[in-house]
DNA sequence: CTGTTAGCGCTTTCAT
DNA sequence: ATGAAAGCGCTAACAG
């Protein structure tokens, strides 16, 4: 109940050393006698000392505490990757800040600042949409490292954990394929972005690997969207051999395909394979038991978290690095339980 | 990208004032002259300064953080309550350490150890499984206000939110009879809890405010467990007029419940009206359409901050005082949109 | 209105 | 192995 909390020199008086000693006791050096560094250490806990980090941090300008702002802990992708992140700053003995933004940039910017007063060592930012590479440029041009995750913020010269799409569509093929399916589309999405040629890509490659052949009418081009979804399934039934299952370009696609499946009186899942890749992941309530590839989420919150710990120790930060996580995780929405395809056509 | 981050002296340096001055300025004090204010301003984003929180706290002995622990964020119901923190956090000007805990006491005492020697004005507690009273003794008694929410810490001499079982059950009772039900029964637990006797009184009140006839038969003991639940329906079964509906005790006694119906071939939600206490809030993914009564985790959040912060600015910590959070919510698992019972028997 | 002075609690040479 | 002294960046009297 005391108004001013017993010191280092509290105790040092107690023990008739000086603060230097009792600095070093506390810091566990070998330099100091058995015999002191045992009636210090009496004193501390006697005293009821406590620590005083910020004190320590202000003299040696560096800190051990790291920023979290991530942009919807709501949502239970987010909240498990930062108990991800979590779990390793606490492991490493530092602490963090942990804010929400709720997807605005406002607040972010707001709290990235009120973090950077505090005397953050890093961030790890999930960005709110329409964070720009400037909401954390003077950040990153102090000398202080930032991890983005999840969303690309384009120009940053920042580390970035991304999925890896190549490596997810392989997954996910794989899947399928260990569920006994031979004729497998690929549908949504069209040539011009990078997502969808990576995708295609790990589809191709694992039907390859499989020594499945290839048929490029399987590759169902169509609108990245629920309509498109719909689309691709009318397409589909026009063949005369139809695929057993699907990969879908985003889950938005995926939702398609079982609206169109179902109007062909095709039970999605049952009477058909279906993976969506997790893109737009505020969706994911809507169906509840739709098999999706995503990363996952505590891993890449771990991975996170290791790499801007590096990067702290370090004291050096990593310029225009991209660095992709894999990871397929079949997950149906609210983390639940797996649901896989029980029979296949 | 300097070693040294520019400080207060800098600044003033450059204004030519002296470093009280340019304190001054930072603190909004009306007692500093236009033109050297403005000078000073300018000069202050001009070099890039940054406001050092660090070593005001050590000053002032006191500092705007505070420590945020809650046991499991994977879980919605706790991530939802850290947002409604953050949310009254953040306005405040404050900012939050906030860890999980993962339901290890482990872990929470060593957090809490690691937020204390950071200096946190205050903290908020949601305690992991077997917290004792002890666990955070040190650190009130140290004149730290805490704040302990959703699970109760007897012996702890701190201010604490629970859940107001008086008055969500006269809340559930009442959006029974909003759907047309008379005949309500109460399941599960025995007359030797508070709990217990606080959720009779809210169900017995709400009826007689209704106007309906109390019958005691309706209030059905059993064990407060899945099994008393199915116990429950088994001696309901026997009645010549049946309830139509039940309020229990808790989700573990409403499981239960369902599946006694189910054994009786009535249909859970449609053909009976079912409430329950959202207690074992781990089980909540078991059955997902269950309407249960519960705190709105959000809100609760909110108050659990502003009492906080109510305290801390006091300057003064409550003793024993326990306050209760009220505010029926209709939920699903995972947070989905409320189900209602769509008929009635 | 502005400058001077004296710390907050710690770490860190540099002596001893 | 231990102490003396300086100082991190800031605020708070107190003078002027």
């Amino acid at each position: 109940m005391n108004r001013t909390r017993t010191s280092i020199v509290d105790i040092a008086r107690a023990a008739g050393v000086s603060k230097s000693t009792v600095s070093l006791v506390l810091q566990g050096s070998p330099l100091v006698n058995d015999k002191t560094r045992e009636k210090v250490s009496g004193l501390i806990d006697e005293l009821g000392y406590v620590y005083n980090r910020g004190a320590a941090n202000l003299r040696q300008a560096r800190s051990k505490i790291v920023g979290i702002v991530v942009n919807d802990l709501t949502n239970s992708f987010f909240a498990e990757l930062a108990v991800g992140m979590d779990l390793v700053v606490q492991s490493a003995g530092y602490v963090q800040f942990l804010a929400h933004s709720g997807e605005s940039v406002d607040r972010q910017r707001q709290v990235i600042a009120s973090m950077r007063e505090n005397g953050i060592a890093g961030l790890i930012l999930s960005p709110a949409r329409g964070t720009e590479a400037n909401d954390i440029k003077s950040l990153a041009d102090s000398g202080i490292p930032v991890v983005v995750v999840v969303r690309n913020l384009p120009g940053a010269k920042v580390s970035t954990l991304l999925s890896d799409n190549y490596a997810g569509a392989k997954a996910a093929i794989r899947h399928l394929i260990g569920l006994g399916h031979r004729r497998i589309a690929f549908m949504g999405g069209f040539v011009d972005t990078a997502v969808f040629s990576d995708r295609v890509r790990g589809y191709r490659d694992a039907l390859v690997e499989a020594g499945i052949p290839l048929n490029d009418n399987f590759i169902i081009h169509s609108a990245p969207s629920r309509a498109g979804g719909v689309a691709a399934v009318e397409r589909m039934m026009l063949f005369a051999e139809r695929p057993t299952a699907a990969l879908c370009l985003n889950d938005a696609v995926a939702f398609g395909v079982c609206d169109g499946l179902r109007s062909n009186n095709i039970e999605p899942g049952k009477g058909f394979g279906i993976i969506g890749f997790d893109d737009v992941i505020e969706a994911k309530t809507a169906v509840p038991a739709l098999t999706t590839v995503s990363v996952d989420p505590q891993g890449m919150g771990q991975r996170a978290a290791q790499l801007l710990l590096k990067q702290i120790n370090a004291g050096q930060i990593d310029q225009e690095s991209i660095v992709t996580s894999v990871r397929l995780v079949v997950r149906q929405s609210c983390g639940a339980p797996v649901k896989q395809p029980e029979e296949m056509a």
